[in-house]
DNA sequence: GCATTAACCACAG
DNA sequence: CTGTGGTTAATGC
């Protein structure tokens, strides 16, 4: 049963940097997890020990609030999580929960760590992996600060669309409740506005099944706010 | 003032 | 969990 990183076929791009050895020591400390819908992988106010790599799957970011549950961002596998937590704070900043089926790898921090000081092109591709993230996230700053609903719903499902399933049909794995919560809206108002955009023949809403119709006509939403 | 926007509440399916 | 209608508060002409 060695080597199992060695031969791994889903190598996040920082892990592709790693020599033999290095990877013997990944394998070591290394612990793959398979998580059904809706199972928890990292929870807020808990000791954190390990970086997350999601090798496949869909998981959301999200913190509970002084008013209420907000969703940081939707990350999509083969991704890192909890790096920022991990390292920036003894105890988890945000909790990670799975919105669909995921395939995770469980890293000791200390071999993470040791990583990063020792290999350059490790460090090098964590940090972009980092920039991407934090250029992302100002966007979605911007979105939700100075839009109205409607342009925060289109750039939701435009996000989805382009981000995420790169396909203009997809399932929604948001309830409207939890789209409401990423978006800094109401579940009320994802629904009208859904039903809006519906009505304008937008988008095409059945249940959780959207289809981008006028796909120009949603930019111009979300450009405008 | 009047219009727009969106949250909150309530209730039905 | 969703969709819709009424009410209310804030904001901007």
């Amino acid at each position: 049963m060695m080597d199992i990183c060695y031969y791994c076929k889903k190598k996040s791009k920082a892990t592709g940097k790693l020599d033999k050895d290095e990877l013997e020591k990944l394998d070591q400390s290394c612990n793959q997890v398979e998580f059904q819908k809706g199972d928890k992988i990292m929870v807020q106010d808990a000791m954190s020990y390990n970086i997350v790599f999601v090798r496949e799957g869909l998981v959301k970011i999200h913190a509970m609030g002084p008013e209420k549950e907000q969703i940081l961002r939707i990350v999509k596998g083969p991704a890192y999580l909890g790096i920022p937590t991990t390292i920036g704070a003894k105890i988890n900043q945000y909790s990670a929960t799975t919105i669909s089926k995921t395939f995770a790898c469980f890293i000791g921090f200390d071999v993470f760590k040791d990583f990063i000081k020792h290999n350059g092109q490790f460090s090098y591709e964590i940090i972009v992996e980092l920039c991407e993230n934090e250029l992302q996230f100002y966007k979605k700053c911007m979105n939700q600060l100075q839009k109205q609903g409607p342009g925060k719903i289109a750039e939701a499902i435009l996000y989805f669309s382009e981000k995420i399933f790169d396909d203009l049909n997809f399932k929604l794995p948001l309830t409207r409740n939890e789209l409401g919560d990423l978006t800094c809206t109401s579940r009320e108002t994802v629904s009208r506005i859904l039903s809006d955009f519906s009505k304008s023949n937008i988008i095409k809403v059945n249940k959780n099944d959207i289809s981008i119709l006028d796909k120009k006509q949603l930019e111009n939403i979300s450009k405008m706010g």
